[in-house]
DNA sequence: CGCATTTTTGATATAGGTCAAGAGGCGTGG
DNA sequence: CCACGCCTCTTGACCTATATCAAAAATGCG
């Protein structure tokens, strides 16, 4: 199995808070200057390629993670062997989050594109948020966040028609403002949707066909929101 | 449409917390004598029975909810006007937490069983969990509780068979240690589990024939522990 | 260029959705 | 207390969507 990782791979930089290009947007966000003198240690930076894990389900927790970009997959498994991803993170988002109550993760967190994250220890994130009560309460808006993204997985990725879901999933998950989406692989998109691997090939295949997809390159299409939503309600 | 608890209807009752009979499983049981001194309002406590509705999705969520005793479950809607149920609420749960960040409950929360809650004004929750670290962190608890019961969800009960399906539902949330169920009815399963109302009784009715449930008072089964896992996991 | 992996496509089987009708409970009112 | 109507549950018949198994095509990589 692939290692998560460690200490000493971790230590390809050292990010300046006070500076951070995502500040406005990050957990940190509402820090004051006063509150930088807790952070003792410095907040690693690093970057990691596909395929690699942030974490493994069963791990002790003691750091939490913020995506500053890239795209991270939380993962579970059934007995039978067969995965489930439950959540995908992108840019801001922050995850690890049980260090916060002990405990272990939850998940395999696996990089599906080139990700940068920031490390942050937890104590140093526990003591803070006793501190500055803008951080506590951005603590909590950010779980009550993930919950509502795990309630929507529920209503929106798994319930319906195999077209449904997938319509839902690009409406939802992927394509961008200009209605460019570049698509996961065909496995994680049945992860994703609790279908399988061939079904969803065959209906981005169907998708293409009826012209709500348009490929451009290979895996990139520009979306035909209308007609998207019109399958993603109806039939 | 039923209108939800209003505050004139809630006042049936008020909460001594300090005497509580569930004081050691519930939100507040860390608190302190000093504590109770900040909640002025008394906490009021409600009895409901099944179809009322504790809160409606999109109302102002300005109060939290401690079940003391019942079964309550949360509804999101898709445009097509189809249900799905996201998670059941029991004895000790919380809900509304919502609350805590300001906004809209995001579900309906219906009764299903005759049910007791307490309700908790959110800025004596807010106010209390600056004050006691202890609550502070029964909060994240439950929070993290919430979102690790949500991904079961996902993998358990929205992933695999029917048959699977409420298998897996049977033994997680409605057999007691003795291996008596009582099962609720069967559209509410079909809500629970993404199928239909019919499916879930054909599935019940099999289950019986194979004997992997024993009936003994109408809709009150016995089950067979080890066949069920065989089927959960299984075929 | 050739091997490995992923995607696509095809053929087939089946689980589960849909529609419809009958059966059992339960409360209400005569 | 019985009868009627209203639910929910059950069962049946049918049909479609999706899983499954298998093989070919495409893509990427060393």
């Amino acid at each position: 199995m692939i290692k998560s990782v460690s200490k000493e791979e971790a230590w390809k930089g050292e990010a300046n808070c006070r500076i951070c290009t995502l500040r406005d947007s990050v957990l940190f966000a509402g820090l004051e200057e006063k509150d930088f003198e807790h952070i003792h240690k410095p907040i690693e930076q690093l970057p990691l390629k596909p395929g690699d894990y942030l974490y493994h389900a069963g791990d002790k927790a003691d750091r939490m993670f913020t995506i500053r970009s890239g795209l991270v997959k939380l993962v579970q498994y059934l007995p039978d062997g067969s995965q489930r991803i439950v959540r995908l993170l992108r840019a801001t988002d922050v995850t690890g989050m049980e260090a916060l109550v002990g405990g272990e993760y939850q998940h395999d967190a696996i990089i599906m594109q080139n990700t940068e994250v920031c490390i942050l220890p937890v104590d140093v994130v526990q003591r803070l948020s006793q501190e500055n009560s803008a951080l506590h309460q951005e603590l909590m808006r950010r779980w009550q966040q993930a919950l509502a993204e795990a309630d929507l997985w529920i209503t929106q990725l798994s319930t319906g028609s195999a077209k449904q879901r997938v319509a839902r999933l690009l409406l939802k998950l992927v394509c961008d403002d200009d209605n460019r989406c570049e698509l996961f692989n065909r496995e994680d998109m049945g992860a994703i949707l609790g279908i399988t691997t061939e079904t969803a090939s065959r209906t981005v295949a169907e998708f293409k066909r009826k012209g709500l997809l348009q490929e451009t390159t290979p895996n990139n299409y520009i979306a035909d929101r209308e007609k998207l939503m019109a399958v993603a309600e109806d039939l």
